[in-house]
DNA sequence: CATGAATGAGACTTCATTCAT
DNA sequence: TATGAATGAAGTCTCATTCAT
């Protein structure tokens, strides 16, 4: 039966995906070996290279993955609040923005790695996503109705998305003193007063 | 004459100095082998750790003495405008950033440099610069004459600063479809609205 | 088949010993570069730290397997001397010791070795040696049964070892005035004198 | 004035002795760097050339000075004893092999650099020293009028020697468990019979 | 005499990648 | 598919020694 041997194959690269995953934000993705990987997987050393081109191939696989499923909560985060009554624009790119700092808070070293690595290629294979792609178009249609081109709005939301990226991660990962938190509500009053 | 030798010294610092900066800024930190920068500085590899402790070390040495000169100089551009006449307050913390920008324009790689090396213990040496402390103060004190306190000062610089950076960054160097020109105006129009 | 694999590799570890223990007697394990053992045994420099942490690990190993051999050996003289009817204790040990002294004569080199690298580590690593054992408690016994306790025949073995040990590396590996051969007659004779 | 000069140049040399000897003692030879030596010593690393050939030259000159100490030291202990009677000539013997036993029990480390760098070329160089060349003659003329050749008088002092200095190094330095206290009887007694 | 910055050979070690099994 | 022993290029860093000052 052939779906034995798939099913054999899966939990080996899930098996790695999560062993790296543990090194990669405990010890950093510079410190941690292939043999450290391998090691931690319980598989051999050559059975990564039957997965993985290198060791940021793999980091590359990993954050993806991560980032999906961290956009598509938030993106039900909103839905849920719009579901209860919240139909304030502003109020929902808020609602997203702040699913995105409490889950950051939870995952400093997620956050440290997707920042360390990031590069406009991963950037795209986020925006691949289809849920992602309705969000983005939904902004953008919010101000149109309201008199904004489609290039200023897209240029906006360029500097909402780098903002609220870069005070987290200056907030969060390095060890400034400004906690997240207490940047917060300076945080939200700048992204209304940018969509304003 | 013992001037002969302290001026040799600093001759060799500074070869390795220029040395590393352009293999970091053309290859990247980890691509580049202290045996590069040796060859490169036409200097023995035991005068390298004869001054650093290693690679890294070199790495922040440069990155402060850059930011540090930079800094300066945005603040010299700010005195200069007010020469002419410009005392909006908005304005003058929009020309500091901009003098960043059109900086960071010409100087790709370095902000790329810093800024996949930046870290609190980086970004409070900077601060103890004499000049940058003293425009700090001032940011804050117009605040205080407008009602403000003190603390939500201080974060909405951080936010500014942090927005600012990562708009340049992702702007410049991850290769978006937002080139930082087209970006400007509504940079700056961000800037003035945090302010505001 | 698996064997094929774990046959390769014993040989790579003899490669390493042989050519280690050529280098170690003739240069010194000072001189002895890791380069010029991995280079001799015809392995890569990768093999050499996958069987041992360093090159004192491995003079250490090379040691015990050449005191051991030696050892057993020995006990392998003496044990033939009784068979064809040699029952004096006193000439049994002097059996022993001149095993010792003929194998140094021609091994002068494993002795500087042994005796440059000694450590109460190595000795405890030689005398778990089960023959060795075996050999100690017969030499306690002799005391024993003649009237003397077991500590002061422990501490005579002692004082003969160290005497033994001692006369032999500086007849042989320093070159004294006094060759081994004719330091025998007057060694044997204390032992015998020590023993009584 | 010329004396000044040289009187400096006594003081430089002192300080390296001082240093290098806290420093082998401590740490051992191999450990010891030259810097670490001029670091301690408070003199330029150039300095340290200008009067030793390199570390093992120093580490030689050393040994033969702290060597030459203990021996007269030693040979007046035996003199002090004859003053107050003592005429027996194993007595002296042992008078003398004790006063080196204390003397390595308060200075173990000193007994490991002897050990562990010795040769015959400096086994000759404290031979050198007048005064033991008069005890050594004593030793020989003792067995001579009691009807033993020379060359075996000289072979078993040989034999006491290396005896003594052996058990010193493996009750001392090696940490077995036979302390030296606990040897000393036996070990006296194994020199009477020789003698005897 | 004294200095100590500069040297550079080379020691030791790591680790991504391959490939025979 | 899976393994893991073997590889060896590439790396970091040390330290005895020299020599211009």
């Amino acid at each position: 039966m052939k779906s034995k041997i798939l099913e054999n194959k899966s939990i080996k690269i899930k098996k790695l995906h999560d062993a790296a995953y543990e090194l990669f934000t405990s010890i950093g993705v510079h410190n941690t070996k292939i043999d450290d990987i391998v090691k931690n997987a319980g598989v051999a050393k050559g059975t990564f290279y039957l997965y993985f081109k290198d060791k940021y191939d793999l980091v590359d696989k990993i954050i993806i993955k991560k980032a999906t499923a961290l956009i598509q909560n938030a993106l039900q985060a909103v839905a849920e609040k719009q579901k209860v009554g919240q139909d304030d624009f502003s109020n929902n790119v808020i609602t997203f923005a702040d699913y995105f700092v409490e889950f950051f808070k939870d995952n400093q070293k997620l956050l440290a790695l997707i920042y360390k690595n990031l590069s406009w290629d991963l950037y795209q294979k986020a925006m691949e996503n289809q849920e992602m792609g309705g969000a983005v178009k939904t902004f953008i249609q919010h101000f149109n109705t309201h008199g904004t081109d489609t290039e200023t709005a897209e240029r906006r939301l360029f500097i909402i998305v780098s903002m609220v990226g870069a005070v987290c991660y200056n907030s969060i990962v390095l060890e400034t003193p400004f906690g997240i938190d207490s940047m917060k509500p300076e945080l939200y009053r700048s992204i209304a007063r940018i969509i304003a």
